[in-house]
DNA sequence: GCCCAGGGAATCG
DNA sequence: CGATTCCATGGG
């Protein structure tokens, strides 16, 4: 079990298996992290900037406190899920041990609602050095400026903006997308907080009503924000993999975390892409 | 059912 | 180098 201890503005983390940063913060699930030169990673979420370190089995969280920790990070980082369970679990299917031992780092991070929402619906039909780019013009212009970068912006704020005003982010169709997704939000016909620990596929169906949210993006909000790790987004990467590595289907002891052992398999069919 | 939208990145010839 | 392909969703 992790233990936690705080001073000066750090939280330290002891005891933390199965969480690399690279593995956890480009894998795809966030868009708004990035590497320092000493192999911390920096970023904002839920409006607050921090720096994140990694020494043996500890963690360090630069730049926030006790109660921020236990408020934000504690969660975003799933400190408190037991990986090397989950781990166990699925291994009793060869091909998944093999993939869940490559990619045995990766934590589900659970984001904030709103800007997984519009993240995923910003990464439909596009590669991921895009969607940063059109994520972080969304943030420099409508997000608020603090120190270390700008937050993501409210459903309010895009709520009361115009396609026109969207065209900086050069999102392309998906800028009516988003609209849709900030009126629904703000306006509070949807309210994404909700959905969490409710029934899997009734959350699924009120993503669904959002224009432009289809099952995929709709599985993304789920898994990377919503705590639904039973969600199982199905992008060409792991129909491929399911088709070559599983002939179609789960095996039935990763079904209960469907979602974590998409992440496994997702990187490992990148990571294996890139190194042919 | 098929094509297109609006781009940038990756791959191909 | 230019041409082609890729990509998730909704609308025509």
């Amino acid at each position: 079990m992790p233990e936690f201890f705080f001073k000066n503005g750090c939280a330290t983390i002891k005891n933390v298996d199965n969480f690399d940063l690279a593995q956890t913060l480009d894998c795809g699930q966030a868009f708004r992290w990035h590497e320092n030169s000493d192999g911390s990673w920096s970023g904002i979420a839920y409006g607050k900037y921090i720096t994140v370190s990694k020494k043996d089995n500890t963690v360090f969280i630069h730049n926030t406190t006790k109660d921020e920790f236990n408020g934000i990070w504690r969660t975003y980082f799933d400190f408190d899920r037991d990986y090397s369970g989950i781990i166990r679990a699925v291994s009793d299917n060869e091909t998944v041990k093999k993939v869940a031992r490559f990619s045995s780092g990766i934590r589900v991070l659970n984001q904030e609602p709103f800007e997984t929402l519009c993240s995923f619906i910003i990464s439909q039909n596009n590669n991921i050095p895009r969607i940063k780019g059109i994520i972080e013009r969304l943030c420099e212009n409508f997000g608020e400026k603090i120190n270390g970068g700008y937050t993501f912006p409210t459903a309010g704020r895009l709520a009361s903006l115009t396609l026109e005003d969207l065209a900086v982010l050069r999102a392309g169709f998906r800028a009516k997308y988003i609209l849709d997704a900030a009126k629904k939000v703000s306006g509070g016909e949807i309210v994404l907080e909700d959905l969490i620990g409710i029934d899997t596929a009734k959350a699924r169906n009120t993503l669904l009503k959002i224009n432009g949210v289809g099952p995929k993006v709709a599985d993304c909000t789920l898994l990377f924000s919503l705590h639904h790790i039973t969600a199982f987004p199905q992008d060409v990467w792991i129909k491929k993999a399911m088709a070559e590595l599983f002939n179609g289907t789960l095996p039935e002891s990763s079904k209960p975390f469907a979602g974590i052992v998409q992440q496994y398999i997702f990187y490992y069919m990148r990571v294996c892409e890139y190194s042919r």
